[in-house]
DNA sequence: GGGTTTATTGAATGATCATTCAAGTATATA
DNA sequence: TATATACTTGAATGATCATTCAATAAACCC
């Protein structure tokens, strides 16, 4: 029958999800992708339809190993270790291309446009809260914080703590791991209702 | 003589800005610019020589508003109080067009690429984190807040969480204000030393 | 190994991008 | 009122944008 594609749709996947990571939406160009993932346009327009169907799912794949990232460091830390170790993961891991975080960017870039992709990032933000929430519930269940406040707005304060870091990390003048740390710090203290 | 200008060009910088502000770099087009400033291509680039130059002269006047809106609030709250007010402002104030940074938003957008703009925007956040450092050095000054943790390090911190904020004010799901009163609420507590 | 089927190629498409510039127009002085 | 001077206009520029498609090449089944 017919023959075979001679690349692996997953990592082509993986290095889009690098270049629009780091270029933007816009600041990627077909081009760009062409070059970067070895595709020809026919071939690329095969396998993914449209840049923005790629970009779309760029976004999946980042949040599925943000989630995978965290699952696994649940497993060897506990919940609120897993939340202090997934705040110096986002600054110190040099397997990533970016600091910022990769919905923000989207959200920030294309919100103003009316873009569908921002809608995808925002509904990505609130599974990213969600899974916050539940490790939060889960160290207040485990007595290693209080509950004073509710996880669900430890998780909102968290994740925008967690967006400013990447932002600040972004801009490489100042140190992003201290101040991962001082973040890192508060999860401690009883916290006090607004 | 010459011939005079039929538009105010400080009008036309802060029109310029909101544009620029909500659709970001890329997503303002010189039509977009035409249409929203009333200027044909001659005239626009008579004026302002060049959308990036024109950019930048929004970046600027962004950061004068910054200041004087914190001065205003420094004259009415005192230093303290300056420093909280100014984060519910910056999400309630619905002469903003946009909730997250332009800052931000123009570093996330433009960082990727080494766009001289990306930097420019460094520079104005470490400017506006300097000034955050002066008010939080009065504040200790007058007692307002412990000195456990200097002036610089608050600053550096309130910056990061007052671009998290912003990040998630432009989510447009979740309520920023508790947000912000939460974070507001974290000032008048001991700082712990991370 | 021939035929079928699909992947690959790369030129072509039309739209839109920022920018330029020559021609036309209005104003202020003299 | 005449003229000099600058502003305004809008068509034209060449580059780049995402996307399409007809032609070519390769692999699998019979």
């Amino acid at each position: 029958m017919p023959r075979t594609a001679s690349f692996d749709r997953d990592v082509l996947i993986a290095n889009a999800r690098e270049i629009f990571w780091q270029k933007g939406w816009a600041g990627t160009s077909m081009k760009d992708l062409e070059k970067g993932l070895g595709l020809h346009p026919g071939s690329f327009y095969a396998a993914f339809g449209s840049k923005d169907a790629l970009y779309e799912l760029t976004l999946d794949r980042y949040v599925e190993e943000g989630q995978a990232r965290l699952d696994q460091l649940l497993h060897v830390h506990g919940a609120l270790g897993a939340l202090k170790a997934y705040l110096r993961s986002v600054v110190e891991d040099s397997a990533m291309p970016v600091r910022a975080c990769m919905l923000s960017k989207t959200l920030l870039e294309l919100s103003g446009q009316d873009n569908p992709l921002a809608s995808k990032a925002r509904q990505h933000m609130a599974t990213m809260e969600a899974r916050f929430a539940t490790l939060f519930a889960q160290a207040q269940k485990q007595g290693e914080i209080d509950n004073v406040v509710s996880a669900e707005k430890r998780a909102r304060r968290f994740q925008s703590d967690l967006m400013g870091l990447r932002v600040s990390a972004e801009r490489g003048d100042i140190d992003a791991l201290e101040l991962a740390d001082e973040i890192a710090a508060d999860l401690d203290r009883t916290q006090a209702k607004a």
